[in-house]
Parts: C-alpha cells; structure tokens; sequence
DNA sequence: TTGTACGCGTTATCAC
DNA sequence: GTGATAACGCGTACAA
C-alpha cells in the first residue's frame, strides 16, 4: 500500500524533485534552466532525478510566473470555402510548427469568418494571455491590425510589408519578381493584350501585384487589364466570362492571383470553345501540387512557403526575446512554366482592319 | 507623477478589482463567475468595477489553480503537399473555432511531419498541459493513439469509429452512403467496370469506402478494382495512368477517394485522349468549391466538414465537462453530380468477340 | 463574506 | 561559487 500513490500517480512536480535530491526548490529551477550557480555535480544529480521522476515542466504554471505565454497566435479571416482551397495556410504551418516546436512553444490557431470579429479575437488572444505573439498575414491597405496589436502589447510579425508605419518586423517574400517573369514569359511568346485576374484589392499583396502587372506589361508595351476578385473560384470563372465574353477585345492570356482561379479560368475558356494555351494562355500562382497534374498542366508562379513560415516563426520568437531585429526578405517567387501558357494565336483574320 | 502608473499600466487583477469594491478576492471570483452566495447588489457593484478596470480573466492564472487548460489540441500528420490540397482541415477548423471561440477555449493546432513524431507530439501536449483534449482525426487501423491519449489523461473524441476498444466518444459522418449512391448512379449509367482510387490503405476511412466500394459493385453485379494511393495528386494520375493503360481492360468508370486526385484522373484521361465522361466517367470526394468550376465540373460525394468540427468540438467539451456521451453521427455524405460522370461508353467493337 | 492556503515554477534576497 | 528561503504571478476553493 504505497499510500500517497493511490490511483493516478499524481505528475511529479519540482518540489518532488528538490526532495529527492535533498534540494530546495529554486535550485532545482535553477538547473532544469541551464542557469549559472549551480555545482556541476549537484545539477547531474537534479536532471537525473528530474529524468527519472519523468518530470517535465508545466507551462502553465511557468507561464504564470514568467509572463509568457510560451504560443503564437494565427487568426485567419477568410470565407471558408477560400481558406479550404488555400494552400497557403496548410504549409505556412508545417513551416511554423517546424520551428515552434522544437522551441517548445505552440500555434494558437483563430478562424474567424468575419472582417468585424477579427479584432476581438486579437483583443481576445491577448487579454486572456494566449499568446506572446501573432503572425500578421494577409496585410491590408492601411491595416488597423498593426496598432490594435501594438496597444495590446503583443509582439508581432508581419508577412510582407505594410503600407503604413510598423513596429513589427517583415519577413517577405517578393512575389513580384514572379509577377514581372509571368508578363515576360507571355511578351516573349508574342501576346500583346493580358488581362490579370486579381485578389481583392484591400488586400496589400493582391493590390501590389496588380500594380507590379501593369508596370510590367507597360515596359512590354502591352495592353493590359486588371479585374479584381476575392480569391474565389467563383468570382475567378465570373472574371474569365467577362474578359473572354467579346472575342474583338479579349485578351491573349489571362494571370490570375491562385491556382484555383486560374484551374476555373481554364474550364471557363474551354467551355467558351477556347483551347488553352491555343486561344488563350493561362497562368496561375501559388504552383500548388495540383497545377502540374491537370492538363493543360498549370503554369504558376511559386514561392517557399513553408520556409516563410519557419522564417516568421523564428522572427517572431526572436522579437519576442528582445532582440532588435530587420526585415528580411525570403528567395524571391519564380516562375514555372508549364503547358497553360503558349504562344500567342495569329492576329485574328475576321477582323476589317 | 502618477506614481503607481509608470510608463504602460499595469493590467488590472482580480485582487485590484477587490481592493477597489472594498471586498475580499474570494468575494470578486464568486461574482465574476457568477456562482451562488454573492448578495446581488455587491454582485453588480464588483461587475460594474471589474468592467470599469477593463478586468478580464487570465487564463494562465485560472489555468494553474483549476488545472484545466482551456484549449483543445489538433494534431496534423501529413505530408505537406497532400495537406496543402486538404480542403478537409480549413473547413474542419473553422467549425471548431465557431463553438470554441464563445466557449473561451482556444486551439492549439501542431503539424507533424512524419509518423513517428506524431506520438511525441501528443505526450508533450499533455505533459506541458497544453490542452484539455484532443481530436482525433484520420482514425487509423488499430489506432495506438487511442491508447497513447488515454494513457496521457487527455479527453478526446474520436472524428468516426475506430476499429478497436475506444474509451472516447465518436462522431462521424457516414460517407459509406457517398460510396454507394456514387456506385449506384455509376450502374444506372450502365457502366459495368468500375475503378476506385483510394486513400492510404491503413486509413481507417480509406479502407472503409474501399470495403463499401466492393460491396455496392457486388451487389449491382458490377466489375471492380481498387488501387491504394497516399492521397497525393501525383499518385491519383499514377494510379489512373494504369487503370486506362489497357483499353481492352480498362474501367469506364473511375471515383477517387478526394477531389485532388479526380481532377488529375480526368487529365490524365484528356492526355491519354479519352474523353470525360464519354470514354471515362470520373467521380471525386470532398465536394470542393473548385469541382463545380472545372470542365467538365465535378460529380464528387459531398459532407458538411464545417458541421463536423462544430458537432466535433461540442461533444469533446462535454467530455471534458464530465458528461457522458454517446457516440453521435451527422448527416451523411451525399452525392453531388455534376458533367464528369455519364452514360457508359458503348461496348467496344474493336475487341472480336 | 473573509482570510488564506494552494497550484507550480521563477527569481530576488541572503547566508555560508 | 553554492545553496536556502521566501515572495510572486493570479485566480480558485475551503475553513472559519
């Protein structure tokens, strides 16, 4: 009859194991933190009891005394059905976790699905001590976020850079190179007239890109237009009708902000009678897994996804840490050509000059 | 000089909340949570002072004294390529989040690259006290999770039955129902040589809709085969690639086990030159926003995942609430036809009888 | 209603 | 340099 261990073996704690070794308390906190002032005998002593014990600390109550939380939040503001075709969020993730984890802290994962409870799930995350830290994704014009977050006193990180003062650090990865490689692919396959189907224009990166696409196809001498989405397939086969809808003034290739807009804008084209790349070239972004398994088999532009995630995950632990710290920028997004796009077709015939 | 408000405020606790109403801190946490034994005019007083400070409860501190942790964990196990093109998980998230969020519980999500890391994962979750409980998605067969989150003195419900003993409650969605319509209106179609490409083989659910998949062509007297995969698109062409390889033996009628790979079955149909559905009917699983914008669009078994993860999240709360629960099972997946299934091509003539 | 111990690890203060 | 002691963080719970 082992009397204190009736049932459940209560989780040891570190005051068992300061008794153990015949230790106080603080010492063996002491040791467990590879801290100085500890004799190296006595600290073996402790980790091995410690080991043995099967202790392991309890971040709720280290979470007390140290004012961390030990997690990162993520709040994602989008419309379900949006997020679920994402690929983004998916490995932004993995990459995050690979870092977090080995850091001993974990993802506090938000999902709010409108634009008016986001900012209560930051004051929420914060008020309640959830987290040390957020990731600020999907960056808008002007965005409220950034001072919300600061007067919570929350560190931060932002993926990408804002368009207004920040205190946070940027990590980013520069999707317009992949822009300007995309519009110069398609000029140096002979289209003079490419429209972009973009994502919604609050939105800073979908905004940037457009604009990045005009620029381009500019210094191309290329007509150009731009019709803006929300990122949905719907709304991206609703684009493509509308810009293929008159034959005289369609354009010759089409890009389009996702994969899965540019997946619809294929379907929609062929649909119209149009052939891919034949009549029309179609580019897409994101080079999800799916783009090179669908035929016409998807050009996109690509981007390390996961490793942004690791880098904003080590960025954020670091400013939480205290240290001072620069932008960075990530391997810019590249193109990868594949068979969507193609030559541009013959002048149209049918047309009096 | 307001002495005690240097610099940043401090955040106010329950024991300025006390001092402030002239009462003890015991007295303030009665009110706040509004239990019993609280005169009611002190109640509103120590509220109304609470909402004055702008008090809001710690969930670190609440967690340390009731050892609970006020956070359900979910863990990730898949490569990242096949999660990025996982429509399951964003909408399984989102209707977590929607019962999590006003229940002031938190998720905490962890990804995992690898089996072996996985067990890992859940004991460091219940060692650091991370969660409460946890789900437990893609059963597999004899699951040793099962008795791992046991083991670890963790709640948690189960997303459909496992196949061994279980000490958690369950909550599925019959998607054995899915099998058997698609198989069903394939046969009515008049095809008599069906393929499906499955999931992972030790997939609890995989096997299950292969099982189904059997029985349903069994019992309409119709030809059948089945071919595992990981889930990934790349082995959804592989494994459609050697369905239609022989056109003397080949399946007039293919469904997958996830839209990914359907999308690219039916490009590998379009490159082999056979036409979708006239040569070969495809059927996909998910019911993903893009299945209705492709062409030709999608037959694909549909389930409400949002409601899964909402009924999911109920059910583990109340468990760890202490209720006892019956396992619970929501409405079955169904069968959404769209242009990528049809009439069974006409029995080749080419083949001398 | 009050007073106070408690949960568990951290850290400042002291003593040898 | 080693180590002990005690206060602290914040809310909960129980005896008084």
């Amino acid at each position: 009859m082992d009397e204190s261990h009736v049932g459940r073996t209560r989780r040891p704690t570190i005051a068992d194991v300061a008794q153990r070794a015949g230790v106080s308390k603080g010492l063996v906190s002491f040791a467990l933190n590879d801290r100085p002032g500890v004799n190296v005998a006595t600290r073996r002593r402790i980790l091995a009891i410690a080991a043995e014990l099967g202790w392991s600390p309890d971040v709720r109550a280290r979470s007390l005394s140290t004012n961390r939380s030990f997690a990162l939040g993520l709040v994602l503001q989008r419309d379900t059905e949006i997020v679920a075709g994402d690929p983004f969020f998916p490995a932004f993730i993995a990459g995050v976790e690979r870092e977090l984890s080995p850091a001993g802290q974990a993802l506090v994962l938000a999902s709010v699905p409108s634009h008016g409870r986001e900012a209560d799930t930051y004051r929420k995350l914060a008020s309640e001590r959830r987290v040390d830290g957020v990731f600020l994704a999907d960056l808008r014009a002007g965005d409220e976020r950034l001072d919300l977050i600061e007067s919570l006193g929350l560190a931060a990180v932002t993926l990408g850079h804002p368009d207004v003062a920040s205190a946070f650090p940027a990590v980013s990865v520069d999707d317009i190179d992949g822009v300007i490689a995309t519009v110069d692919h398609l000029a140096d396959l002979g289209h003079r007239s490419i429209a972009h189907v973009a994502g919604s224009p609050e939105m800073l990166h979908a905004s940037r890109r457009g604009a990045a696409f005009e620029r381009a196809c500019e210094r191309r001498g290329i007509a150009h237009r731009v019709v803006d989405t929300d990122f949905s397939a719907r709304q991206g086969a609703e684009a493509t009708r509308a810009l293929i809808a008159d034959a005289a003034t369609r354009p010759t290739a089409i890009c389009y902000s996702n994969d899965v807009m540019a997946l619809a804008g294929i379907a929609v084209a062929q649909r119209g009678g149009l052939s891919v790349p034949g009549d029309l070239s179609i580019a897409g972004f994101d080079d999800s897994e799916i783009a090179r398994h669908v035929y016409p088999s998807l050009t996109s532009v690509a981007t390390d996804v996961v490793e942004w995630g690791a880098a904003a995950a080590r960025t954020l632990l670091a400013a939480i840490a205290g240290d001072e710290l620069d932008d960075s920028e990530l391997a810019p997004a590249h193109l990868v050509v594949r068979e969507s796009t193609g030559a541009a077709p013959a002048p149209r015939r049918d047309t009096p000059s």
